[in-house]
DNA sequence: TAAGATAATATGCATGCACATATTAAGGTG
DNA sequence: CACCTTAATATGTGCATGCATATTATCTTA
């Protein structure tokens, strides 16, 4: 073969792709292993090992060790989305970004929110509710709260100066969180803070982050009206 | 330092990860270069290379050539959704998976979506409507349009037996696709389908899949009430 | 001084080798 | 024949080295 392609891991990945998408090899089936593609393609194991460790990274094949490599009986769809710091994502619309800080209180979080967010029952957490906007038009509603003793300094930041989503990205990192999207019918309260009609379906977007077992913050964002998140797979 | 970490990629990724986290390389700041790193942590360059390539690829540190590597100012958060083909996703919940095609047509692609979906103005397009179910409940809905020339044999395939889901998944591969979120409002034909209220807030998405410069298939599915899409961070 | 050529440098990647590790296959034993 | 041990094997990863490539800094030259 001695393809152009070859001598690159990009080019063997390509190869190694046409080869599933022409169903050379099958969903299911096993493929040669890396020395003996190593062989064909006159490269170094470590070569075809690089490319095939990304088309797994992308599913597209399942790797096992003793086992071999064979291609994946469905290649799962996999997107990566990109969430940017809100002031961010509405710059990145050429629009100007404001926020406004609605409501601040201290207070324990209630008993039915322990499971999802387990901090000690007495101690206070911080509650914020935020709105967005993009040219001065609601672009979205937050609801946040913060563990101050995940969030050392929380407590004694201005969130109207810096919006509580920003402040934390720089000063609270996490090790992990989790992310929910699901959508919500507008209701009288809300319909008014986001300019919409009540009963208008919105996009809203829930995260808790942790830095190790501690919660740091738990917010639900919704979104106004004739937003769409979208991704390239 | 030589931790038991060390000689590692991934101890030396967590090293780095930690430096980050604790601010000892702040935001926007440049980090030691590699040859540096590999002597601190006494080990190859390509080690240290690995453990910051796989920084850059979750997004925490950005590296050009020459210019090296600084942590990210606002460390965007990546998040890696996965889409099965429905049925997987059903019964990954446990629950019996069953889906019934409402209908079926030959046509041409209205003029309006050309932009969107680039095939001969008077080219035949095929036009699906299903209803997918998890134990015997509307689980979504789905509104699909698949191109002929891209996916050959679509038009003998009987869709009633196999989803064009899955169909395609398994003998129309594609290269590229782009994929958005958003929430719809049940109109009366909607909430009858799912089984819901008129007006309830639904998830809805949308996807086109490419062959290249070839449009194979946009679909918008459209989930019963209640549906989240969750991951991880 | 400004523009262009040139050198320096950090990352990107390929190679050949060695050893680690998970998993399967084969062999042996009661 | 079931069970345990042992060997074989494919991937995973580390190392040392060399060269490629992008980008920045520096040095010329008009």
């Amino acid at each position: 073969m001695a393809l152009s392609e070859t001598n690159s891991w990009t080019g063997i990945r390509e190869i190694l792709l046409r080869r599933i998408n022409d169903r050379e090899w099958s969903p299911g089936e096993q493929i040669p292993h890396e020395a003996a593609l190593a062989e064909e393609f006159g490269c170094a194991r470590a070569t075809v090992n690089r490319a095939l460790r990304d088309l797994a990274d992308s599913g597209l094949v399942i790797r096992k060790r003793r086992a071999g490599t064979r291609v994946a009986q469905s290649p799962p769809q996999r997107a990566t989305l990109t969430i940017q710091v809100i002031r961010e994502e509405v710059e990145a619309l050429g629009r100007s970004y404001r926020h406004s800080l609605l409501g601040r209180t201290e207070k324990p979080l209630p008993p039915a929110l322990h499971g999802a967010f387990p901090v000690a029952p007495d101690a206070d957490q911080l509650f914020l509710t935020t709105l967005h906007f993009a040219d001065e038009r609601p672009y979205a509603y937050e609801e946040r709260t913060i563990n101050p003793d995940a969030a050392l300094d929380a407590r004694s930041v201005d969130f109207s100066k810096i919006s509580a989503n920003e402040w934390l990205v720089h000063n609270a990192p996490y090790s992990h969180g989790d992310l929910a999207f699901f959508p919500v019918s507008a209701d009288e309260r809300l319909s008014q803070k986001l300019d919409t009609a009540p009963g208008t379906a919105l996009f809203a977007m829930e995260r808790t982050t942790w830095a190790g077992e501690t919660p740091i913050t738990h917010v639900r964002m919704i979104f106004a009206a004739g937003y769409r998140m979208r991704t390239g797979i």
